[in-house]
DNA sequence: ACAGCTTCCTGATCGC
DNA sequence: TGCGATCAGGAAGCTG
């Protein structure tokens, strides 16, 4: 929606157009949005004349000159566009309010997602919606309040800031801003926040919103707060709409995932979700030397996760099958997964590729994020082969590379593989070269087994330091 | 009690 | 270029 500031742009653009304006015909074009008695809205509005405009949370209340209270919620596409009596209506009013003085106002919503309803001065705070929802970040003066509902829960703190009975006023694009200025990861659990972070949201949940409500809110796809009036604040977005963009203090790469269904970006660099294990991802080109650099980092007494060895066994199960003959539009005559058959079709097929990767990386991705949550170790090495093509990078606190030169690779592949064709093919589809200047150590194995062992183990300790560095001066 | 999913709608944009 | 899939400032209402 519209969130706080939005809502408060609203209330302070409509307020003077509307005050001690009289409502001389009501029309409702949609009445399922109005939640009070239908058959009381049009004629307990008829006639009264407008007073204040107040708002509280992301609700806009009219108040009226008798006890009458109109609670107006716009949820994610709801405006108020003024115009003239003999101007047709908005495109998508539900709602018209017509005025004495030959003006009106549309309440105008596209996806009919907003709610009206009528109250009275005296009851509406303690009645539904509004007797439900939690504090202004601006009326917070304990963040201890705060940290005690948070660590009661084990639901992802950008929940948490999203529910409105907690705190209300943060939506999803504040929540975002506000948990990239306080540095804190969006899944992180309620239960792990300290009294340091939640001062740090709650700070910063009063700067966003007075920054955004002093700009006039952000006005971003279809959100307008009135007719040719647009907000600046999404100029000053860090987070929001800038996935895939270089972080504003890091430069890494923004990542955007979803949480409780709702498209979550941050930096996964600065943004650490410190219930799981750091991550030194091991990728590179085909053949290098990857698995050979996670035996070492296990040999060096540190958790690792091969994914490569997870797709294996996902092949290994007999359900997998008929699921990959199906994407592959081919039968497995054994019925097992004949990796010739399938490498033969991955290369001369694209789509058929597609479909099984689309199929194979979530199951992995799962499957990886679970052993995640069950190492129970500050850092954890895992090795992943295509970590930027699958979008996995996020994950990786470290990211070691691996590669080889082509003449090298080549010779290796021939010399390894049973079909040597088929795999110089594969190998020539790797895009590794292209990301090669996002890792933050790159092994070229173009040498001895000794030799590459002699990196990696460098490269192993390196890593571990500085992700323990990452964590100490990780401000809790 | 609560986590997770669906629903209320329509329009713009993405990706094969 | 067309066409289905996915996404969008929100939150209530289901299910198990």
């Amino acid at each position: 929606m519209p969130e706080l500031p939005e809502v408060e742009t609203v209330r302070r653009l409509l307020e003077p157009r509307i005050i001690n304006k009289t409502i001389s015909l009501v029309r409702v074009n949609y009445w399922r949005m109005i939640q009070s008695k239908k058959e009381e809205f049009i004629p307990r509005l008829t006639g009264r004349t407008f007073k204040k405009m107040d708002r509280v949370g992301k609700f806009l209340i009219f108040t009226f000159d008798t006890d009458l209270i109109l609670i107006s919620h716009l949820r994610m596409e709801g405006k108020y566009i003024d115009g003239r009596l003999d101007e047709p209506d908005s495109r998508y009013a539900r709602v018209v309010f017509e005025l004495n003085d030959g003006t009106k106002i549309c309440y105008d919503d596209s996806r009919c997602f907003g709610t009206m309803q009528l109250s009275n001065r005296a009851t509406y705070l303690k009645e539904p919606p509004l007797s439900n929802i939690g504090p202004e970040p601006f009326n917070i003066d304990d963040p201890r309040r705060l940290l005690t509902i948070f660590n009661k829960s084990s639901r992802p703190i950008k929940e948490l800031l999203l529910d409105q009975t907690i705190m209300t006023g943060l939506g999803n694009i504040y929540v975002d801003e506000v948990l990239f200025l306080a540095k804190i990861h969006p899944e992180l659990p309620g239960n792990y926040l300290t009294l340091n972070e939640v001062k740090r949201l709650l700070v910063n949940s009063n700067e966003v919103l007075a920054k955004a409500i002093a700009a006039g809110g952000s006005t971003i796809r279809t959100y307008h707060a009135a007719k040719g009036v647009d907000g600046r604040f999404q100029q000053q977005l860090f987070a929001y709409n800038r996935a895939g963009k270089p972080c504003l203090r890091c430069q890494t790469p923004l990542a955007k995932i979803k949480v409780k269904g709702r498209g979550s970006t941050f930096c996964p660099r600065c943004q650490i979700n410190r219930s799981l294990p750091l991550v030194v991802a091991i990728t590179g080109a085909m053949h290098a030397g990857k698995s050979t650099i996670l035996r070492l980092a296990s040999e060096a007494g540190y958790p690792t996760i091969s994914s490569d060895a997870m797709v294996k066994q996902l092949y290994a199960q007999p359900a997998s099958v008929t699921k990959v003959a199906q994407l592959l539009h081919t039968t497995f005559p054994d019925n097992r997964i004949d990796s010739k058959q399938v490498l033969d079709i991955i290369l001369t097929d694209p789509p058929a590729k597609k479909r099984l990767e689309k199929w194979v990386h979530p199951i992995i991705k799962a499957q990886v994020l679970q052993r995640l949550k069950e190492i129970k170790a500050p850092l954890v090495f895992v090795e992943v082969p295509l970590l930027f093509d699958a979008k996995w990078d996020y994950l990786a606190h470290y990211i070691i590379g691996v590669t080889t030169s082509y003449d090298i690779q080549t010779k290796r592949i021939k010399e390894n593989f049973a079909y040597p064709e088929l795999a110089l093919k594969l190998a020539a589809t790797n895009q590794f070269a292209v990301y090669q200047n996002r890792v933050d150590e790159l092994i070229v194995n173009d040498g001895t087994q000794k030799e590459l062992q002699t990196m990696a183990e460098k490269a192993i300790n390196h890593a571990v330091n500085t992700l323990i560095k990452t964590a100490e001066s990780a401000n809790f």
